[in-house]
DNA sequence: CTAAATGCAAAACGTTTGCATATAG
DNA sequence: CTATATGCAAACGTTTTGCATTTAG
């Protein structure tokens, strides 16, 4: 957790932004919700808990700048909101999602599936990639036993 | 062409939809870009042109009754828009895309290249596929060219 | 004839921006 | 000390909604 934020400081700092207390807290609520995927909102009503003089837009602008530091991905399920969903240490690509259309529960693929794929794509398309997104849509095990009930 | 918009007003009627001169429209218009990826605001100013009288709002409503019937699929690629996409016919899931982070452009994937990665999930993670997202991002062939100039 | 659909304008929503003030480095 | 960041409120663009009117079946 502690050497996380270090680690994050150093990227800011590298490119003179600043470590404000505001950002500290705003990371600290993502590392603690690693698992989730957290809409701006969310992590506004969540970092205020603990800092609540912090504005909506000092938000939205960490969030993005994170996203451009790529401390964070931004996806979007479908509803109009975007999420923010922390990169694993050291991931090379975004990981991979499974949305329950009954429930709605999302769950993670830290695993990279796409391999094969992604040489296909390279070769027979001559397109260079450089990142993915990958959900999909379905039944969850739980909702697939519910079913049966 | 003709029997499309046929198939599309028994799929209406058999909900008790009612297949309108701007239902019509809009389905023509989206035959007609079949290749691009409109947004609802794009749909309307293009229906416009041959039905001036249409209004914003029943592109939205007629463009979410075509979500529902699953004519059209609703994507999103990270600008703030929706964007609406027709399946082609017969087609069980969701083509793919591969997006430009150079010039914006888009191009379509019709070859369903997830089949093992499918099984994987269904077998592994028990979760019962029924549709997916895939978007590759990187850089697209002509922009690779453009590079080495 | 009547349930369903439309057009319009207003409202709602998530997100961004301008600006005067505060602060990390 | 100064460039960078903040909070607030106002502005923005997209999407949705309420309602009186029209229309497909």
């Amino acid at each position: 957790m502690e050497n996380r934020i270090e680690k994050i400081k150093k990227q800011l700092h590298s490119q003179s932004y600043k470590l404000t207390p505001q950002r500290e807290a705003t990371v600290r609520v993502l590392l603690e919700h690693e698992e989730d995927h957290l809409s701006a909102e969310d992590v506004y009503l969540l970092v205020k808990e603990k800092s609540p003089e912090i504005g909506l837009a000092t938000v939205y602008r960490t969030l993005e700048l994170l996203s451009e530091l790529k401390v964070v991905d931004k996806i979007n399920f479908g509803d109009g909101v975007s999420r923010y969903d922390l990169r694993k240490e050291g991931a090379e690509h975004f990981h991979h999602h499974l949305v329950c259309v009954e429930c709605g529960s999302v769950q993670e693929i830290e695993e990279d599936l796409l391999g094969d794929v992604e040489e296909t794509i390279e070769s027979q398309w001559e397109f260079q990639v450089k990142d993915h997104r990958l959900t999909f849509h379905g039944i969850c095990k739980q909702c697939q036993n519910n079913g049966n009930e």
